[in-house]
DNA sequence: CTGCATCCGATGCGATACTG
DNA sequence: CAGTATCGCATCGGATGCAG
């Protein structure tokens, strides 16, 4: 990855390309994550999605898979059996982002406790900065 | 990275933990990733950051290179000269982020495509099904 | 069981104006 | 130049109710 003078950018990444900060922003997505990464072991109905993830609504599940689903990365099958019965499964797109994902992942829990530290040491300056008082 | 049968997550990975999903969130964050980008190449002042990405507020500048400093990824160097020049640079740990990121970055470059298509046959597949019209 | 539509509060973000 | 504070709009996201 090389950045030029005027701020233009060669090799593997343009942050200008609207495509590519589209997909930065699904891994951003709190929850998109963590189902590709739990259809990442076996496809799952969706509350039992539901229950395995505790803290999303339906709602936002829903709109999690449609979007997931719309970017290719998750299949949505139906069975239409008595009652109805849905399948949610990672496609072989959606299983090619489990690698980065992980990487990254793997940094967020290795340096998960210097940013801690930073976060605080941080905000300890900042409170004894500009108040004048340090333990307010 | 393993996922147990529960939904428990083993090794490199685990969405549950907030700090974890914090950080993940920043980088989900386009500015964030732009500026540490940006910053991977040389140091740059606010302003010079402000024209290098063009379409960022202001207020989001400042935002963004806010928590990148609260995350010791970013160090804000202040020269009282006059006018006022202040640097922002990536620190080590911030520097260390520069691989993950291209990661993913690059996974995003590579299937843009593939994501585009999905998308579009997707988009497709819905208009032409619920309202029985296919080219509305 | 699965999923969509609606309401409504919370938050995000841009624009603007003002300070050092 | 660098940064903060405020306002107003837009989007997000949860809760609820209805439908296949």
């Amino acid at each position: 990855m090389k950045l030029l003078a005027n701020g233009k950018l060669t090799g593997g990444f343009d942050g200008d390309c609207p495509a590519t900060r589209e997909i930065l922003n699904r891994v951003g997505d709190k929850w998109s994550v963590l189902v590709v990464v739990l259809l990442g072991d076996a496809s799952r109905r969706f509350n039992e999605l539901r229950r395995s993830i505790d803290g999303i609504s339906q709602r936002m599940l829903t709109t999690t898979l449609r979007g997931l689903e719309r970017d290719g990365l998750v299949k949505r099958t139906v069975y239409p059996t008595n009652p109805p019965q849905v399948d949610y499964a990672l496609t072989k797109l959606g299983r090619t982002l489990l690698t980065p994902v992980s990487v990254l992942a793997g940094w967020a829990q290795g340096h998960r406790a210097e940013v801690q530290r930073a976060r605080e040491s941080f905000d300890t300056a900042k409170s004894g900065a500009h108040g004048g008082k340090a333990d307010a």
